[in-house]
DNA sequence: GCTTTGACACTAA
DNA sequence: CTTAGTGCCAAAG
């Protein structure tokens, strides 16, 4: 069973609320370098519902993408992290207050 | 079952 | 700052 994706799920779901995580602390969380697999599995999102996908930004702080790389689903992935009460500027979130660090090995 | 793609990360020029 | 190249993993074709 122990699949990126299922992982993925479990440290997402543990983020608190404010907060987001990058592919790299995802990865490094994971003990993996898979940041594109999981770019990959947020895409492909087997269950949005369970998995708060938006909450996962590039290492930059940039948003990265949203249901695809269009701009459009870029600014919905914004509005989500403001109404989570994240601050949002130049299309890039503030890593220094609002990344959340798991469990590190 | 191999090849291509992608919501990435890092280094070099 | 941007562009190009390399690494890494999973899903789709």
């Amino acid at each position: 069973m122990s699949s990126l994706k299922q992982s993925c799920y479990s440290l997402l779901q543990q983020i608190p609320k404010g907060k987001v995580t990058t592919y790299k602390s995802l990865a490094k969380a994971l003990n993996s370098r898979a940041y594109r697999a999981i770019g990959q599995i947020m895409k492909r999102n087997p269950n949005p519902d369970l998995v708060p996908c938006y909450k996962v930004i590039k290492s930059d702080g940039s948003i990265g993408g949203y249901l695809g790389s269009d701009i459009p689903n870029i600014k919905k992935k914004i509005q989500l992290l403001k109404k989570d009460g994240i601050g949002v500027e130049d299309n890039k979130v503030n890593l220094n207050k609002y990344l959340h660090g798991f469990n590190k090995v």
